[in-house]
DNA sequence: GGTGTCAAGTTTCATACGGAACTAATTCCC
DNA sequence: GGGAATTAGTTCCGTATGAAACTTGACACC
């Protein structure tokens, strides 16, 4: 019954056509224009094309993987925050940040100081080298996300930006796993 | 100039409020209200939620890495693609995806045959079975973005779905790599 | 105040991954 | 038509990665 809702994603009459007058890669244009999970194909799309050019320049321009970054960036945005939330809040395994949080502070870029109050945990915190280098990162961040964003009106931004936040917003009550199906039982 | 532009995703005004109210981790929060990199956040954050569930399930219930599942699904929509096609539409660089296709062929879900004109490269085409496991998978993964896209009104989905296909339509004009800032030269 | 359960972070270990170099076929172009 | 430059795909290899097990501390419960 939701054969015309998950069909609207694909309006467009034909994919190779519209390829071809676009420049787009076949195939791109098919998982554009004819995937019925045309959300989580848009989606990975435009993050992958955020996320390499990103990385690629901080790995190359200081050395960081990307697990790394994320540490740094996180707590530019929130300082003192725990290697659990940074997990949490960007998704890799807490084993990885574990070690990206090592090696951070083996490069004096952030601090640890035991969390008063719990033994277990740890404030993270920037050194003024790390904040340095989050504050020139931020640049080229914001110019790419600039560049992807320029097809868009100023109008449609905010409306993307609000549409994004609200699925955000609701991401607790999602389930963490797919239900197996009902044939699987 | 841009400082406004750059604000867009900014507009709620206190992050740990906001939190406390929506059942929302606190680190979240503000990389939802307090990030100038708004949109990379939120892109990520969202593919997460979906990649996270529905390749975990794919992987317990056949066996499949992610980049296997990723061949398969692609032939599912373009039958007799390339390795190629398939590594640039995907994301994946094209060692991975070749030791995916030589996995799914010792399985028999795919099969490859040479390509007519240019014997450098193979169509490839799932078998029956190969067919048979990207249908069983269809249902759980519009299933995960039907929850996920639950908070948005129809006329809302059909927006969002409408201003990520202009983003991925400009895709290829975007330069692969972040220009260095002008302090590099 | 012990005992069992849970949570933050670390260590260990097997492996999936991706960059660099390679092979073979194609195209360019003089 | 023949050599240079490109392209599809594979092989090799070092390593970043993440699941499982572990450590240490908090908290519940009686």
């Amino acid at each position: 019954m939701d054969a015309l809702e998950s069909r609207i994603g694909m309006l467009w009459p034909d994919a190779a056509a519209f390829a071809a007058g676009h420049g787009l890669d076949p195939l791109v244009a098919t998982k554009l224009w004819e995937n019925p999970c045309w959300f989580s194909f848009r989606l990975n799309y435009l993050a992958l094309h955020f996320n390499g050019p990103v990385y690629g320049y901080i790995q190359e321009r200081h050395g960081l993987m990307r697990p790394e970054y994320v540490v740094l960036y996180s707590l530019s945005l929130k300082d003192g925050s725990t290697a659990k939330a940074i997990s949490e809040s960007s998704g890799f395994p807490k084993t990885t940040i574990s070690r990206a949080v090592q090696s951070l502070i083996e490069r004096r870029l952030i601090e640890r100081t035991p969390d008063s109050g719990d033994r277990r945990s740890f404030r993270l915190e920037l050194t003024a080298e790390g904040r340095r280098i989050t504050d020139e990162t931020l640049t080229p961040m914001l110019e790419r996300e600039r560049l992807m964003l320029a097809p868009l009106s100023p109008a449609e931004r905010f409306m993307l930006a609000e549409l994004l936040a609200k699925l955000v917003v609701a991401a607790p009550t999602w389930p963490d796993a797919v239900l197996p199906g009902p044939a699987t039982v």
